[in-house]
DNA sequence: TCGATAATTTCGTACAGACGAAATTCTCTC
DNA sequence: GAGAGAATTTCGTCTGTACGAAATTATCGA
């Protein structure tokens, strides 16, 4: 009478569960290990708690885990995570693009839906925007099947002095930050020459498309840049 | 150094809690009360689940509860039912109009983002389709403060005989019930005359924008009418 | 090599939401 | 007015996700 398990019925993720995959993949990416209290600081949890999480996520297989080192994705929880990823930016993208959802607001309002919209809607919005290969941030979108391009672009933070690059992506995470940037053009596209680097983490000279701007470090360390093809 | 609770802090609800409101609204609408039954049954859960979230949203001071009785929205209650309805039916709208998800697919879909769309985004695509009053279904769309037409059409199935009317709406709940109205062009405007009902729930004689058909009383059930203006 | 410190895990616990089984209460008919 | 049957509630329990406090393990500098 019940429904006997089935072993490889992939049963839909929780939305916690989507989080902390993708917050996984985003750690990896970065080079560095997903630690417990890397997750915890990302996900704004306790480390108690990610320990436990991180437990069960393993014994799902969609992670290995070997104590006191860090959280590995297995290929199972890897495509999950791009599929959450995908979802994510592909809405970010349309709110932006179609909405007019502010540059800053979309990742929030993504962040929510990314756990409710079916792949099919996800496929339909992307299509609707011509399967744009990049979000409003100018983060990579993966496709349906799982293919990101997984690029790791140098910050403006580290760009050699004296040189031209473009801006690939900035960072999305913060709202605030993102609203500078903006002021400052600095978004995915704009032309960036460095002239000059004050030590000690000391503020940047550049310009912008032309225009000669400083900014901090801080900043800095949110866009990604690339040489001019 | 923690917060301490503030009374008329509207704590966000969950995404179970709106599905009761907006369930119990519902079945009230229907002028019947909403029974613990009647809420098992229309949520797909056990009897015994519903009498405990009842009285957790009665302490809450969503609902009132007479054990044994029923539950009545109470004023902050049903203004919260209203402002989920608001956003399925903005949702369904949108769906169906801007990204062309069929008919039968939108309350689904909607029933899932209900929960996570800000009302921010729910007014802006609303905005989007010049503030629609009724959603694909004909169902009336709340406004950003909670009005709504209440009123409650006849039904097909009690339709006079010898009479013209116009189609105000059609129930989203039966995807496969939508598709086959859908296909007889029972749709919101849809031109009706009733020219015979066969007695004891038999088949009813209609024509649909002139064209003659035949459907059975589960269906008419399903179609509310009222008169040509 | 030994601590001290930091990171991690374990343990007990809490809350939301759901369930089945058993107990209760209502209602309706005779 | 008394049961019988249906509806409802209560009770104990389960799962997922979270927490703090305490215990454990790793690491790094002296």
């Amino acid at each position: 009478m019940s429904e006997p398990p089935v072993p490889s019925a992939a049963a839909a993720l929780t939305a916690p569960v989507e989080d902390y995959l993708k917050a996984i993949y985003d750690i990896q990416q970065g080079g560095n290990a997903a630690t417990t209290n890397a997750l915890a600081e990302r996900l704004s949890l306790a480390p108690a708690s990610v320990s436990g999480m991180v437990r069960r996520l393993a014994s799902q297989g969609l992670l290995e885990h070997e104590p006191y080192r860090g959280a590995r994705l297995t290929a199972s929880g890897r495509s999950a995570a791009l599929r959450t990823l995908r979802r994510h930016r592909v809405l970010e993208s349309y709110l932006a693009t179609v909405l007019g959802v502010p540059w800053d607001d979309v990742h929030a309002e993504a962040e929510q839906l990314e756990h409710a919209a079916s792949d099919v809607l996800i496929d339909r919005m992307a299509r609707a925007l011509g399967d744009p290969m990049f979000d409003p941030h100018g983060a990579p979108i993966p496709t349906r099947d799982g293919v990101v391009d997984e690029t790791r672009h140098a910050t403006l933070a580290d760009w050699p002095v004296g040189t031209r690059g473009t801006v690939m992506s900035v960072s999305d995470k913060d709202p605030a930050m993102l609203r500078y940037l903006g002021e400052l053009e600095l978004r995915p596209g704009a032309m960036i020459d460095v002239h000059n680097r004050a030590p000690y983490d000391g503020p940047i000279d550049v310009s912008v498309g032309g225009v000669p701007r400083q900014i901090g470090p801080t900043a800095a360390r949110a866009v990604r840049i690339a040489a001019v093809a």
